[in-house]
DNA sequence: TAAAGGGGTGAAACCGTTTTCGACCCGATC
DNA sequence: GATCGGGTCGAAAACGGTTTCACCCCTTTA
């Protein structure tokens, strides 16, 4: 039983016309009937319900965010990111995650809008072929992508450009002496950072005359005796690599994990690389070598670049941050007792 | 522009009443009517605004959530487990962050139930002495405490036995021969379990006949001189403590990397221990031991005791969730060349 | 045959706001 | 002295739904 305007109105003696005028600073109040009506609402602990105004005005301050996931840590920092820069604005954000499943993404999307947010902020699966985006161009409102990439012009997004981190990256590897280098992947499904990324070292290889190994595509967070049959394919060959590229940290975390468990050391044996460039990869030992994104500046551009929009203050159009390489521990030079073809018969 | 309930039944031609009950099944309608109004629901593609609808059925069918911060695993992970309970019974979330400041809280909430939320489950810095709480109680939507705990009757809340956990955890630590063991915690103020923890060490260095030692109160995410020089309290002393509990897993993490930066190999040297198991201390080398709360059911269990208490189904009570303690390579015997009072004079 | 009952439907009230419109009062102008 | 105009205010119409109420029509029953 919250008060309502009503309510106010009635204690102040005046009608809900004046209490909306006085709170809303929309017109001028005599100062004796403004005082009345503050102290009405002070009284009562008044708080305008939002629903009734949005309905009226057609502004519901809301702003809707869909994520693959919470538990990584760079969709955790967007978000924090996107959550700072709305709170600073007066905005709410009304969000959910796919589990990495974009066949979640549309039902996820329709209650959001359902809620008449203002905008959205989305980390899709497939930013390219989205039945979802067409439909949100189509009737529905404006929209950020964050984290995905689009080739195509007139949609609005804020991305780091992943394949050519990743061509940087490998570039690194290959100027310390590794040839033979593997590219290990998220679901490409679920992912089209990944597969960005992949291109990114598809890239690399080539441009280094080097031959790509077969992409070991692994199970997002899969449970260990998976992930480890997931990448044995890639140690048994005799010309085991000497480095993995790992399409985000949380993989070259697990990577790093599974190379221990089968007695191999980081970097002695192995170099192992990520991308994204979270918080905890410079406390582990080896420290992670990766590609940093502005991972919180990136959730505040995408909410700013959201409201720029809506305000027809900026065209929709991808807004690239700039990343940058983080050397780490886990990449060092390849192991000079190993050198190419020294596992070959 | 979507279309409202008006435009469905203008092209079906009937009222708006009779769109309302088709879509909700809430009253018979004839075959041939109700073809007519789903032929036009599909056709213009409606969705209920969910605003007008929660203004006359004050079921909003949303909850709020706070947390102290999104990129700390632990809150990122219970907040996974409050979406997926949310999404199965059909709740959306809408969620602020306070950054580990009190003084941000009853703002947050003050967004919150001017949408009108049906709940909210809270993490919030210090549940003993909150006025957030008691106005809550006096005039607010049900709330669901996650990981704070409480003391008095009367409040709902989800969480581990925080002090529990914390004293079993020290006792392993003495049981493998440790004798200076400290406590490095998360600033008091910003976060009651952390006093709760160091309360269950305080407990369990008592029980060991044990003198415990100042602690060391951190900044919670501090950059790295400020948390080496914190800690250097610690380390200088010349009975430096074999071991380190820390209160939660973040700061075990970054701890030992403080560790390594000076020179001391864990657990060679000296013993690390977290508190909340998250995923990443699984995957890192040395492991981290830990204590592991259920945080993903944590959330889970929020959400399910909310809407239990929303619909009159449970009463406001804490439901402790069973820890369990997770060995790791971060914790092993104390130095056996270094037994209590080799560094003394 | 009249009354009762029930299924199907629309008109209208209502939820809590904002905002338009017009009414009123006052002092100043012609 | 009537008109004008600006400053204050309230009544009422939205906004997009749900729900009550009354009504109509057709069947059933006494």
């Amino acid at each position: 039983m919250t008060a309502t305007i009503h309510d106010v109105a009635q204690r102040a003696g005046c009608s809900i016309a004046s209490v909306s005028r006085v709170l809303n600073g929309s017109a001028a109040i005599s100062p004796d009937l403004e005082s009345r009506v503050r102290a009405a609402v002070e009284a009562l602990g008044y708080r305008p319900n939002a629903l009734g105004r949005s309905l009226k005005t057609k502004a519901t301050r809301a702003i809707g965010m869909l994520v693959p996931s919470f538990t990584n840590p760079v969709f955790a920092a967007s978000l924090a990111g996107v959550e700072q820069a709305a709170r600073a604005a007066g905005y709410d954000i009304i969000l959910s995650a796919t589990g990495y499943d974009r066949h979640r993404e549309p039902e996820a999307v329709a209650a959001m809008t359902a809620r008449a947010v203002e905008g959205l902020i989305l980390t899709v699966a497939d930013a390219e072929h989205s039945v979802l985006l067409d439909a949100l161009d189509r009737n529905g409102p404006p929209y950020v992508l964050l984290y995905n990439e689009l080739s195509r012009a007139g949609r609005a997004a804020v991305a780091v450009d992943n394949a050519a981190a990743v061509t940087e990256l490998v570039g690194h590897m290959v100027a310390l002496g590794h040839r033979r280098i593997a590219f290990v992947a998220g679901r490409f499904r679920a992912s089209d950072r990944s597969r960005l990324r992949y291109q990114g070292y598809l890239s690399a290889m080539a441009a280094a005359g080097l031959e790509p190994l077969p992409v070991a595509e692994v199970e997002f967070l899969g449970v260990e005796p998976e992930f480890d049959r997931d990448l044995a394919g890639l140690l048994a060959r005799r010309d085991r690599p000497t480095a993995f590229a790992c399409s985000n940290d949380l993989l070259a975390i697990a990577v790093m994990a599974a190379l221990r468990r089968v007695g191999l050391s980081v970097p002695a044996d192995v170099s192992v690389t990520g991308f994204d460039g979270i918080a905890i990869g410079r406390q582990i030992a080896p420290s992670l070598a990766t590609i940093e994104a502005p991972t919180l500046a990136m959730g505040r551009a995408a909410l700013d670049l959201l409201l720029d929009i809506r305000a027809s203050r900026a065209p929709r159009a991808t807004r690239r941050l700039p990343h940058r390489f983080r050397p780490g521990e886990s990449l060092a030079a390849a192991p000079a007792c190993n050198p190419a073809g020294a596992w070959q018969a």
